[in-house]
DNA sequence: ATCTACATTATAATAATTCTAAACTATTGA
DNA sequence: TCAATAGTTTAGAATTATTATAATGTAGAT
């Protein structure tokens, strides 16, 4: 399958120029089954473990804000000490599994709509996001 | 009101020494009506803007964390950029006014409760936490 | 093929936080 | 009351994450 003519697309209709590093970027992000959650250090880590050619950090960062630019990743906050991002871009939940620090997507259908009864005047509401923190259940270890 | 013995008394209870710089902080901090969210930022600038007395980034750091620790602070995630945190310790909801950059505690009655009907298996929810991002709605400006 | 605007790169600069080690202080108990 | 000691504060150094810089490289248009 000629998978990169799809990320140049991708990349030219975002007004980005299909470099070799964004196309590279491309195929470690989006040549997935499931949606990927990391942080710029994931990201460099598996581009140079994966890939033959160097990558500079910088325009590793300066992708991954292009991206999050043009709405190909959206920044996830859960821990100050971390910047998470996503591939799965759409206002959606997450659980935060606090003991290896992974992060899993909530299918719509996993938590029920939420209702918001107090209006801040002047203000509309643009997201409403859930995070729920999770851990190793030690009462069933025994 | 001999305010300060409550906050010796808060700090001994939690095997914290009282000293100066703790007591100092418990005031800016707890000598309030509402719950108070700050960044470190912040509250250096208010303690050496109200105090007479200089006192170090590093104790801020370090009284800002022990008190996380013994439960007398909560982080609050919700700009990778900046860490926040909140002198309500209990878990509740916030609204965070994207144009200012302010943080609204939520009343219980505010959200309906949240029900999530997915188990991660091992695993028990820690916690529930929802954050709705509000800005400006031009809409209303016409 | 050449030009131009945009990208990449290594490195320097900045910002936030943590570490270090010396000076200081609250507590303990003689 | 007065050391002894264990915890605390402090300034500044070190570390880490991120952004800026400026030179070199490259995609796309002419």
């Amino acid at each position: 399958m000629p998978k990169n003519c799809n990320f140049i697309e991708k990349l030219r209709e975002a007004g980005l120029r299909p470099t070799k590093q964004r196309i590279k970027m491309c195929e470690v992000l989006y040549n997935r089954e499931k949606t990927f959650h990391f942080t710029i250090n994931d990201l460099v880590k598996i581009i140079s473990e994966k890939m033959n050619e160097k990558i500079s950090l910088a325009t590793v960062y300066n992708t991954v804000h292009a991206f999050e630019k043009k709405g190909y990743l959206k920044e996830i906050s859960i821990d100050s000490h971390k910047s998470y991002f996503d591939t799965n871009t759409s206002a959606h939940h997450h659980f935060f599994d606090e003991d290896t620090h992974e992060l899993i997507d909530c299918d719509e259908s996993d938590i029920d709509k939420i209702n918001i009864r107090k209006n801040i005047k002047g203000k509309k509401i643009n997201s409403v996001e859930v995070l729920v923190r999770v851990a190793s259940d030690n009462q069933t270890q025994k």
